[in-house]
DNA sequence: AATACAATTTATGTATACAAAATACAGGCG
DNA sequence: CGCCTGTATTTTGTATACATAAATTGTATT
């Protein structure tokens, strides 16, 4: 099973609750813990040299999030990801960006717009080193600065959350180089359609790039799960 | 300040953390523990006949949700509702409702097509009760309907989540009978557009129908900031 | 009378202890 | 040889205890 990879940021200020389940979240999303394996509390209080409290804490963050299952007198354990769930979190994902696009052509200041004609370029170099842990972060950012455009808060953590539960697959994806060409169009049309506030325009391009993260993401798991 | 109004049901079933949850989270939705308002974990515990233990990990899923707020070596305390938030939840809500009325038409059972029918008659009836519980029951028959029809689970669980944020508010709007027509008449959109299949008339249904609400639940929450 | 400082109280953060339930394993019986 | 049962172990669910930090109150001094 997982070894002792498991280590805690030494976040001094955040309560260890937080630290916990933010350590968890991380094992989780990156698949260090796998689904199907289960959360011990004593087991995780030693590895990470807590107390059982801040473990249970963050393992109920973590049930409403959607990460790890209870089974009643039994425990939590990592919640499986099947070919369903992911195609649910990526339609809902589907409207959100959408919207996120939509409402970055009505709210986005200047100097967001700026960050994001920056962001395009650096993606592109981003896209010529061939590091996919580059590439990601580039993306990111990217990504971030038109939904933070909306000055929704609400929608940025709805759309963060439904994000993070596919960092295992998206990596994947941006590795294939194949697909690099078509993600500098893709965030191309996005930036253009957000600049002459074309909102139908911004839209259809921000589904268009769900869809074709859609298609990669399913066969990853397709190939994972035959594994 | 609040009474010791707040009273467990005896679910047995359920750990104490979940009876806790569902307590806490009912009585800060019907506006029994005001915005604001601290969380005190000894007092809680003593109220609600349990240690503290169950009381903090209700609290950590609260403070997922966003309904309540920590403050560093304080505590927790119930999350304001600001005309800002509520919009920025609308507007969530709104994109989500058109897509859960899109996806209905596509994937909406001839059982459930039934039962949608069967709740469009209910609540027409409900209204000439003029008894807004009765009526809110039925309105949230109605739309479980739709959302299931989905067969998305992520976004029945989204959808419910921001429908909760507003409760509060949206009964008073259910209490206006000038409204009650329209609210008929907006039922019976979306109900033809999704027996006729029309995607793009259910989405806009489903729009114009959060778009009413929200202007009444705006009305309401400046009246209670006034006071 | 007002302000500053200290002591006390209160509440959170964390750890640990205790009880009940479920699982696993072993031994006996059919 | 297989199945059932009883016991032991593991693990959760809940309660309580202890330490630390913040808030409040009271007193003394200016």
């Amino acid at each position: 099973m997982a070894k002792d990879n498991l280590q805690m940021e030494a976040d001094d200020f955040l309560p260890l609750r937080d630290v916990v389940f933010k350590t968890l979240r991380k094992a989780i999303l990156t698949g260090e813990l796998k689904p199907g394996e289960r959360l011990m509390e004593i087991h995780l209080a030693n590895r990470l040299g807590v107390s059982r409290t801040p473990i249970r804490e963050a393992i109920r963050k973590l049930e409403l999030e959607g990460l790890v299952v209870m089974i009643p007198r039994r425990g939590a354990e990592v919640a499986q990801i099947t070919e369903k769930s992911l195609k649910d979190v990526l339609e809902v994902r589907r409207a959100l960006d959408a919207l996120c696009a939509e409402l970055a052509c009505d709210r986005i200041s200047e100097e967001e717009m700026n960050q994001l004609r920056k962001a395009c370029g650096e993606f592109e170099k981003a896209v010529q080193t061939k590091n996919a842990t580059v590439i990601a972060k580039a993306d990111v950012a990217l990504h971030d600065i038109i939904v933070a455009a909306t000055g929704n808060q609400r929608l940025v953590q709805l759309v963060n959350n439904l994000a993070e539960q596919m960092y295992r697959y998206r990596f994947e994806y941006i590795k294939d180089e194949s697909q690099h060409e078509r993600l500098i169009e893709e965030h191309r049309m996005i930036y253009e359609s957000i600049r002459i506030k074309d909102k139908a325009a911004a839209a259809a391009a921000a589904r268009v790039h769900i869809d074709n993260q859609e298609k990669s993401v399913i066969q990853q798991i397709r190939l994972d799960n035959n594994v």
